[in-house]
DNA sequence: CAGTGGTCTAGACCACTGT
DNA sequence: CAGTGGTCTAGACCACTGG
């Protein structure tokens, strides 16, 4: 039998499964955490090819009503609590008291942090980060990559770029526990006293190395921060270049209504 | 011949096909506005089915690079330059001189930019924001709803909500312009002096209300920006709901690294 | 191992666009 | 009209997961 003799419905049938399947999840029919009928279910169920059962799987995935793990099946979203990044979480008297940035943070929002370090170790930098950092392109530089987690769930990526010039003399900026205060305590007991920071921030949709690495199902947002630590004297001394999974996070600023 | 052969090289077909086309796009083979080779084509070139090529321009399509129109084809996106928001927006010497954040933001953005009033008059607050106002929810306020454009094309919406105790003695709050400076000068001239603003930023898929809104494809991300504004006496003035297209924004805050 | 999703083929027909 | 993308089929083999 043919097959296009059904594109001149007034929706395409991957349409009509998706949103039949949509409704069954706002009704509670699949509560969160359920698994949704395996496709070789669908395509009987349904009565189509396996393309279309995918296509309309992939149309809720993109919509974030599901999760799919390969070889395990698609599971009904549930959408657990953001994290907040506030710029209190850089305060000096943090750092004192021996916390780094993440778990200050991470620690207010409920939930286990946890942190894999990817990489730590002399990279060229970017032609971007090259530049923030006021280097020549292709310096070398020391990268730190890490990966937090949240209850396991991966949240955030980030790579810290340091100049070697200031990191030359700070063994601890090579270890994969850079000790109490984080990178920015050490470079604060080496002279490097921070001044400000500048941060810039970008929302866009997940690459797919992106999505492989936070566990997102293609199509989801991202944010992208980009930080500049900068020194009394002027100098750049840590751009960190992170990626969050947009849901798990909301970005709080303050700032004066100066002249 | 089968088929499934090819999924056990390193990466799949359809994303080395996509990876493939976006570096022609990258360097310039393909430049913005030029159409991307027809289905057919791109099959005969790279040997592979109708469905493998669909699913690598589908690839393209989901991050931006190219934009598809049925019966006429594919074409390479062209970038606008994105607009910075940049917390110095809201210095009060820009007020002074007579600009309103966003014209004083999009100045330096090249393109011309528009405003259009949805509406301006008394609402009940939502939950959220008479939280923020410090108003009991479901008080009135004055709502200013104004959409921006960009060169004719929709950029962002935002809404102001302010007490309505505070805007009662200040007509100019009710008109479409406010004047030189904007709201916040008028606010300033009536012994509202703005010491502080918070922004809390998130980024998420546009619904479908903002996608028509904004002209935005579904699944398109957006940045969800509300700022409060405060008194040196320590009441909330102001507080802006923004949606904003996340292709079109690159928001910078700058902070100190304060104890 | 059986069951799941992921990729791919080689076609088919339909709907939209421009000449 | 010819050419484009959009949907669909009925299979195939591969890769991952869990018992």
């Amino acid at each position: 039998m043919a097959s296009g003799d059904v594109a001149s419905t007034a929706k395409a049938k991957y349409l009509q499964i998706a949103d039949d399947l949509a409704a069954q999840i706002h009704s509670g029919a699949l509560p969160a955490g359920a698994p949704v009928p395996s496709e070789s279910e669908l395509m009987q169920r349904y009565g189509v090819a396996s393309g279309t059962v995918r296509k309309a799987v992939a149309e809720l995935r993109t919509t974030q009503l599901i999760e799919t793990h390969h070889g395990r099946g698609s599971f009904v979203r549930s959408r657990p609590p953001v994290q907040r990044k506030s710029s209190d979480r850089f305060r000096r008297s943090h750092r004192k008291a021996g916390k780094a940035a993440y778990l200050a943070e991470a620690e207010q929002s409920g939930g286990k942090p946890s942190v894999k370090v990817l990489f730590i170790g002399p990279a060229e930098a970017p032609e971007d980060i090259a530049e923030r950092l006021g280097v020549p392109a292709g310096a070398q530089v020391l990268a730190r990559k890490r990966r937090y987690f949240r209850d396991g769930v991966p949240t955030e990526e980030a790579t810290s770029y340091l100049p070697w010039d200031v990191v030359r003399d700070i063994p601890e900026t090579f270890a994969e526990n850079p000790g109490g205060g984080g990178i920015y305590a050490r470079l604060e007991e080496h002279g490097h006293t921070l001044a400000e920071f500048t941060e810039t921030v970008r929302a866009r949709l997940a690459t797919k190395a992106e999505a492989a690495a936070l566990a997102l199902s293609p199509g989801s947002p991202v944010i992208h921060l980009v930080r500049n630590a900068m020194t009394e004297s002027g100098q750049v001394v840590e751009v960190c270049d992170t990626v969050m999974a947009a849901d798990q996070f909301v970005l709080d600023y303050r700032f004066a209504a100066k002249d």
